[in-house]
DNA sequence: CGTTTCGGACGTTCAACACC
DNA sequence: GTGTTGAACGTCCGAAACGC
């Protein structure tokens, strides 16, 4: 049913929760919490040197085709892979199963003390994946990833962050950051220190953009025959363009916390 | 060599249960 | 009322099987 060519280029892909019709916003747009190594949007080096094995992510509520498939979906509708296999009409969410209710359960263990649990929750694989907080960088990592992206950088596929050697890039969420900046003033009651141009620094904001919509830029054009170009990728800039003078900025918390795990 | 299938590991959800 | 636990249920990795 699938080819790998394009699970392949399916697979390494995510987005965020999204529970009920909302759309989560407050996923990290480029790393979050459990985010798998290879689709971390820094240099492996940042990441850790050692083959640490990162939490799977998935959505909430593979397409049928997918799940038939037992292939990486992923919360556009249609998804990236029905839209491959020009199926998009048949792209639509499985029907989930009511969970029983009323199952009793067996005794549970005693909580050892006090707030054990709290702390051994720390360690579920869940809350430990990457240990950093989502807006808390690795020693040396800017704080704010996105504010790292250009401008013009709408990108559903990071960039140079190939999910396999040969492989499309990591697929991203399906919403674009546009810079929602400031026009070009001060503001007020500010010394004016970093509100020259832009307030402190362009603020990126999550554009939600239903599939289907214009392409952005760097995001793979779906051909009707289903076919990739294999080169698209190379126009990727590279993973860490520098940050812009202005000195980035330090909105690397706003979007994160999918913490507020709106879904859950 | 490309494609499909699918076993099973792993992640998510959420009601039952424990504790304050 | 709030936090924790743990099993049901879901996704999808990755390897084997299959077809050309």
């Amino acid at each position: 049913m699938s080819s790998p060519a394009i699970d392949a280029a399916d697979e390494q892909h995510d987005s965020p929760p999204a529970q009920d019709l909302q759309p989560s916003m407050t996923m990290h747009p480029v790393a979050y919490p459990g985010m798998p190594v290879h689709m971390y949007p820094f240099p492996t080096s940042m990441v850790s040197s050692q083959p640490l094995r990162t939490k799977r992510r998935q959505v909430k509520n593979a397409c049928t085709n997918c799940q038939k498939a037992c292939k990486k979906c992923d919360d556009a509708r249609p998804c990236l892979r029905c839209v491959k296999y020009g199926i998009a009409e048949e792209c639509i969410d499985s029907q989930r199963k009511e969970r029983k209710k009323g199952i009793k359960r067996g005794p549970y263990k005693k909580r050892d003390g006090k707030g054990s649990s709290t702390s051994d929750r720390a360690d579920s694989p869940s809350a430990s994946a990457p240990t950093l907080p989502p807006t808390l960088p690795p020693t040396g990592m800017p704080s704010a990833q996105m504010s790292y992206m250009p401008f013009g950088y709408y990108g559903q596929y990071p960039p140079g962050v190939p999910s396999k050697p040969g492989e499309a890039p990591a697929y991203f969420p399906p919403f674009y950051f546009a810079p929602v900046a400031a026009a070009p003033q001060q503001l007020p009651g500010q010394d004016g220190e970093g509100t020259q141009g832009y307030p402190v620094a362009p603020q990126f904001f999550p554009i939600l953009t239903p599939y289907g919509q214009p392409y952005p830029p760097y995001m793979m054009p779906h051909r009707l025959d289903g076919q990739v170009p294999a080169t698209s990728f190379a126009a990727y800039p590279p993973i860490f363009p520098k940050p812009p003078s202005t000195g980035g900025h330090t909105d690397g918390s706003s979007s994160s916390g999918k913490a507020g795990e709106g879904g859950n």
